[in-house]
DNA sequence: AGTACCACCTGACGGC
DNA sequence: TGCCGTCAGGTGGTAC
């Protein structure tokens, strides 16, 4: 599910439910999801706790409960956070479970178990200590070609890379790489190609975001509603290719996404 | 610095 | 129906 657009609807999801509300009892449903906490301790700091506001910095969630005291959240493949009204049930594999005290729960769901819970005293000492770089929708022109120039690894794999620049992940990643006509095995893009692929990702993940993430809503001349076998490019017809590339399935346009 | 692989997990899907 | 291999929008570690 989740890469920076879809976090920034999670993000929005929990605003506009989770906020303001105390916490009866929080209950960790599998312990693998923790990192840095054991589950007593994330149990006993929640409860009584309010959370006040929702930071997202690249697929990273930061639910502030104090001045000082952060739930840090990332949603792994297949998280999801689930606010639940006090009838209905939660999601088979929720793996931890917020109950408020006005009878309502913030699930986290998570099948895969990819996704990470923890505590972090805030958000700027969590992303330096993992090595997270700036904001793919915060980061400016300059600091992006600052970068990207002079990287002797292919462009595609730089995108993927959190600690360079955050947010893109293997779907949007082609896809900034498809407006940017730039084929994702490039290697020492120019100055004109980054920039031109500095404001693909801009268009890419704004329009994501105006889309509401729902890739079945992306404008048909974007290349993801095409991404599949047997997929055409919407811009000249041209069949798409998929091949591994740095370890991922990557799609693009053999005739428009030249070559660096 | 870059890459190739492995690992962590589960569910869905296609082929037989 | 059922088993099996393969794949999946992420990240971290290791070894070269």
């Amino acid at each position: 599910m989740p890469e920076l657009p879809e976090v920034e609807m999670v993000r929005r999801y929990l605003v506009a439910t989770s906020l303001h509300q105390t916490i009866k009892d929080a209950k960790v449903l599998d312990r693998r999801i923790l990192s840095g906490s054991s589950a007593e301790h994330l149990e006993q700091i929640l409860t009584g706790q309010q959370f006040h506001s929702v930071y997202r910095h690249g697929k990273r969630l930061f639910l502030k409960l104090n001045e000082d005291l952060y739930l840090a959240i990332h949603l792994g493949l297949t998280g999801d956070l689930v606010y639940l009204q006090a009838s209905e049930e939660e999601p088979h594999h929720t793996r931890l479970l917020i109950a408020f005290e006005n009878g309502h729960r913030l699930a986290f769901d998570d099948p895969r178990i990819f996704g990470e819970v923890g505590l972090t005293g805030s958000p700027q000492s969590f992303l330096e200590v993992r090595r997270i770089g700036p904001d793919a929708m915060q980061v400016g022109k300059e600091d992006f070609l600052k970068i990207m120039r002079g990287r002797k690894g292919v462009i595609k794999s730089a995108l993927l890379n959190q600690s360079l620049v955050a947010g893109l992940g293997n779907l949007y990643a082609d896809e900034a790489l498809f407006h940017a006509g730039i084929c994702p095995k490039s290697r020492s893009l120019d100055e004109a190609q980054l920039s031109d692929l500095y404001f693909s990702i801009q268009l890419t993940l704004s329009t994501a975001i105006k889309s509401h993430a729902d890739l079945s809503k992306l404008p048909d001349s974007f290349l993801l509603p095409h991404r599949h076998p047997g997929g055409r490019c919407p811009q000249d017809g041209e069949a798409l290719r998929h091949e591994m590339i740095g370890g991922r399935t990557s799609y693009y346009c053999p005739k428009h996404q030249k070559m660096a």
